[in-house]
DNA sequence: AACAAAAGCTACTGATTAGTAGCGGAAATT
DNA sequence: AATTTCCGCTACTAATCAGTAGCTTTTGTT
């Protein structure tokens, strides 16, 4: 009864500084991609030393992880939480429009489909591929319930839409439509949403 | 007259074996990324030397540089040589279609957004931005007659529909179904126009 | 107040890689 | 055949960065 206070109040103190830590990271990453990201970044970011970090992560590959990790269990209380009235395609279109919006808040994609050395790292990663199958797994179920009903094109192989749901998340639009049009999140958001769902036409 | 023949003899060797360290390039580019790729795995690639590399390319960034002005010679002169005769949106999609091809075929994605730091260097690569915007003129030109037209949608600004146009160019789920639906090439294009064209939908 | 513990930092190591110096050998010239 | 030129290579340098050793300071205990 007298330590447990302690050690809970050092554990709180350390809980805190760790998820600085992953902010840290995640905006690191968002800003300069795994490979330029340093650790000396992330800990001046922090406002501690790089053996500090190594104090809560073993090493980049881990810490990265966890970011990701985060944001996947970001994805799933999101899914997990939407009102299960709304329609599978109403359900995704809500989903996807978070995705957007942690992106547009300096947040990360949620698929870094773009360094072949990441990509090959988080498969490597059990903790992230569980999550990564789960949220998969609930997103497949969304696609096909949407296409029997006829809410999504039946013709495509649900594969076909699934990954193309995946990759507009990290649609790089997003950041041209930011820097050279500077247009409004709420306005980027929409007009995504819809190139997504209607396509150009 | 008997110098001549020797020196352009020269030349063409030296030309010849810049486009196979150009081939080289592109390759390991589209396959490790700028980052990953070194200049002993392009040397290598060919069967040079690294030094030997530095005689045709003062730098990876020119290299790195030329190779992505070879991809967008190959576009403009793909957007030259289509017919006339085309509406907008089916020239939008030809170009479209040859880009996804090339990129199924080994190539590399036209917009490389993926790290910022690419994006910095070919920024302030002149000989590459002149090329950017010859396209990106004759594109914006493509779909605002498009619009017009009421061939492709018209509540959408221009920019929304140009950017994502470039994004669908690069979008990683050409991979994933190459890699994990073990689609066919001619199927991945057919799906990726219709989805960038009408949607999920 | 003296001491113990641990938290954080400076300053290092080792590995990687862009870019280069300078040598050795082949080809062209005399 | 002797000589020069130039091409390509091996072997280096310098810089960057992940990860660590070990010292210093701070915090908590007796």
């Amino acid at each position: 009864m007298s330590i447990l206070p302690r050690l809970s109040f050092k554990n709180q103190a350390f809980k805190l500084r760790e998820n600085a830590i992953l902010d840290a990271a995640t905006a690191v990453l968002s800003q300069k991609g795994y490979d330029l990201m340093t650790m000396d970044d992330v800990a001046g970011a922090v406002g501690i030393s790089k053996p500090s970090l190594y104090k809560h992560f073993k090493s980049k590959e881990e810490l990265v992880g966890e970011a990701l990790i985060r944001l996947l269990d970001g994805a799933l209380d999101y899914v997990a939480a939407i009102d299960p009235a709304l329609s599978p395609v109403e359900k995704l279109s809500a989903l996807l429009e978070w995705a957007l919006r942690v992106r547009l808040d300096g947040g990360l994609p949620f698929l870094p489909s773009t360094s072949p050395h990441v990509r090959d790292m988080l498969i490597r990663n059990v903790k992230y591929m569980l999550r990564v199958m789960k949220l998969n797994r609930q997103l497949e179920a969304l696609v096909k319930q949407a296409q029997q009903q006829g809410q999504l094109n039946r013709d495509l192989p649900t594969d076909v839409i699934l990954f193309s749901y995946y990759a507009r998340t990290c649609d790089p639009a997003v950041e041209y439509l930011q820097k050279y049009s500077k247009m409004e999140a709420d306005d980027i958001v929409r007009h995504m949403l819809k190139v997504s769902f209607e396509g150009f036409r």
